[in-house]
DNA sequence: CCGCCTACTGACTTTTATGTCAATAGCTAC
DNA sequence: GTAGCTATTGACATAAAAGTCAGTAGGCGG
């Protein structure tokens, strides 16, 4: 039951924002009285600390789970980058994260995972045969730090900003940019491969399938 | 006396968001009663109303002028980031656009002046003597959109992100960030100037120094 | 059967924010 | 002077949300 509940309130919390969480809203969502939250919960606080507490957790998970799983090994940083635009945008992570942030929730993003992806991109860096210095874990800690910034705003912003400038606002157009900017990142550290295709064409048929095996570098949490 | 409502109302609107701004701590913030803002603006609906209508004028209008004013033509794109990054979080502008965004509020950024920052970028590019072809303009529209993207969430994401990455969270290394991002894209687009600085410092050593002349090898999109 | 615990509810209280209203003060036009 | 207009106020009405409380129902160990 307290699942259930923290469902609907993550629900509200995404689209509408912490102050519009409502107890009667969540207790109606979920088809029960506003006094059972509160049994559940003891305060509207203790529900958005669960919530937030929870939320957290599990963008941590899903989001590292992304990184992981993708084949980031072989100039693939498209596909890990669509698997991440998926988490922050349809699962509501980018929002979410905003919201906090806004709120005034430092410790949202406060962990030093993404510190581990630096660890990880610089030691591929090296793989290819780059010297590891200073100014390049400069340069590393600042792609990885645009790639966050882009994909996490991205999904929040996007459909405004894409009819600014003048792209139409469809999926097509979001991927399209994802994976220019992963081309770019790419080509700024030196991480193309030799046996890569050639990638032309931004999303049809471009790439091989994916070969089992060769699984990421990326350290284990 | 509307604009000192506005003001403060402004105020409470970027540091706390829409549904926290109060009739009575506006009113207390200016010194006047509660009832005062309302027969001066009807409806809190009303007040957020014009506050929004205002808010948007300024920003878009501080933005331009940050773009107009910067020295564009000479590689200074730093200096246009810089412009614009004092914009997008001193004012507040970039916490404002992510509070309405949230909010629903699309048309914020529904205009699109950034369509001429591409179309001024375009004859920029076009001065350098690269041809202007359909991949190269959506090279271009892609590239206002990430500074755009990245700019505005650094404002509001940028410290939380930067302790996660690693990077100190202090003002230099924000602004090593943004030159390196504007160092990027001058890059990617093949803006450089033959009578620029060297701006050695981001990524040197691991790409040979660019060749004014030579177009970016980067496949296009 | 009984006592106890947990889940749950409806009715009530409290708080807080918006909005209404009548009244006051000052200023200007006639 | 006075009629009328605007800015301003305090007191009050209304609404919505959080939280309290006493009580019901059902399961379970003794």
């Amino acid at each position: 039951m307290r699942a259930e509940i923290l469902d609907a309130a993550e629900r509200r919390m995404i689209d509408v924002g912490p102050d519009a969480v409502r107890l009667q809203d969540v207790a109606g969502d979920v088809g029960i009285s506003h006094s059972n939250v509160l049994h559940h919960f003891g305060s509207k606080e203790a529900l958005l600390g669960a919530l937030v507490e929870r939320s957290v957790e599990s963008m941590r998970h899903e989001i590292v789970e992304a990184i992981v799983n993708a084949d980031v090994a072989g100039d693939r940083l498209r596909n890990l980058f669509d698997a991440l635009a998926a988490v922050l945008s349809d699962r509501g992570h980018a929002r979410l994260i905003f919201w906090l942030t806004l709120g005034g929730h430092t410790p949202v993003v406060g962990s030093e995972w993404l510190g581990q992806v630096v660890e990880a991109t610089l030691s591929l860096r090296r793989a290819r045969g780059q010297r590891v210095t200073a100014s390049m874990k400069r340069d590393t800690e600042h792609a990885v730090m645009l790639a966050a910034l882009a994909l996490t705003s991205a999904a929040v912003l996007g459909p405004a900003m894409s009819c600014n400038v003048g792209i139409p606002d469809d999926a097509a157009s979001a991927t399209r940019f994802r994976h220019w900017l992963a081309d770019l990142l790419v080509q700024q550290m030196g991480l193309r491969q030799a046996d890569d295709p050639p990638t032309e064409s931004p999303q049809k048929g471009t790439r091989p399938p994916h070969q089992k095996g060769t699984r990421p570098t990326y350290p284990r949490t």
